[in-house]
DNA sequence: CAATAACCAACTATTTTGGTCAACTATTAA
DNA sequence: TTAATAGTTGACCAAAATAGTTGGTTATTG
């Protein structure tokens, strides 16, 4: 089992998403502007996201993604799955093969620790994290800290003029 | 956060040494024939866990690696703790600089995961696997599989007699 | 003294992470 | 219709971590 940047990433994005939505669909450059993840990166996570059916892409100018559900029906233990960040903590997959085709030792540890997380984070929401007042604090500081791109061309357009 | 064989190894090779403990010391080489784990890679995690006061060695013919404390005085997270695998699951080591310098915007929620799986795991002492019947199920066909050093030099005296 | 087994250091192969780069396709505004 | 935007895909890459191996040394016991 691992918990890396990748699916603190895919979780962080998500988040972005949920609380920037509204307003028409958000771009990965924003979204890697304001959460400081570089854009190639979030390329990969978004294809991995999509192909879960957890958002959904719009083209063109003006485009970018949106969640493909109502927040409260995206919880983190999904988000993290989808970018292939198991969140199994045996070292068999659960097929319990570990140790030349028997279970080992300690089988039913991981087994147990892995629902452990799994039940605890599958019944966080979006909607529950958007809820927080720490979250809250720090999108607002983000979003004073970083222009979204619709801002930014409303002012090079003012100062062109 | 990362949970890769090296801390199910540790954790297991724990346990092993818990249930063959009461005859003398137990060799590493008896462990990794039981537990099939590398030799070097035992000796790499015992060399931690001997730092972390967690066992003691005795050195020699006879030798190997005892507990060094009782069974219920050692839970889970501290073997884990012990060979680095840390159990947190922030990308800041719980400093909370996560985003130059300031929190992120999921900086709360891993702190959660992470005290959450903490608080599982260190509830969970060495004692209390001994007593799960999977794992005293385990323990004998492993023990039926493999005889230890002891038992095999028995045999092998018996031969050359 | 020889066998045993812990101790130690250095090296290696493989995998994963966290990216970059380039080429391409779809959409829309001018 | 054409330029700009933005997603899509695939190949590639460097650094780090994992999971070892090799080759010793030191201490203890029979």
């Amino acid at each position: 089992m691992r918990l890396t940047t990748k699916g603190r990433y895919a979780v962080t994005a998500m988040l972005d998403l949920a609380i920037h939505a509204g307003k028409g669909p958000v771009s990965l450059a924003d979204i890697s502007e304001r959460q400081g993840i570089s854009l190639s990166y979030l390329e990969q996570l978004f294809a991995k996201l999509r192909r879960n059916e957890l958002v959904r892409s719009v083209r063109g100018p003006g485009g970018g993604y949106q969640l493909n559900r109502e927040q409260q029906g995206i919880n983190v233990a999904q988000v993290i799955d989808a970018v292939n960040e198991s969140v199994d903590a045996t070292g068999c997959g659960h097929t319990g093969s570990c140790q030349d085709g028997s279970i080992c030792l300690t089988h039913h540890l991981w087994c147990d620790l892995s629902s452990q997380i799994h039940d605890f984070l599958s019944q966080i929401t979006l909607a529950d994290l958007m809820e927080r007042s720490d979250v809250r604090t720090v999108a607002k500081r983000q979003d004073r800290e970083h222009l979204s791109s619709f801002e930014d061309s409303l002012i090079s357009a003012k100062v062109t003029a």
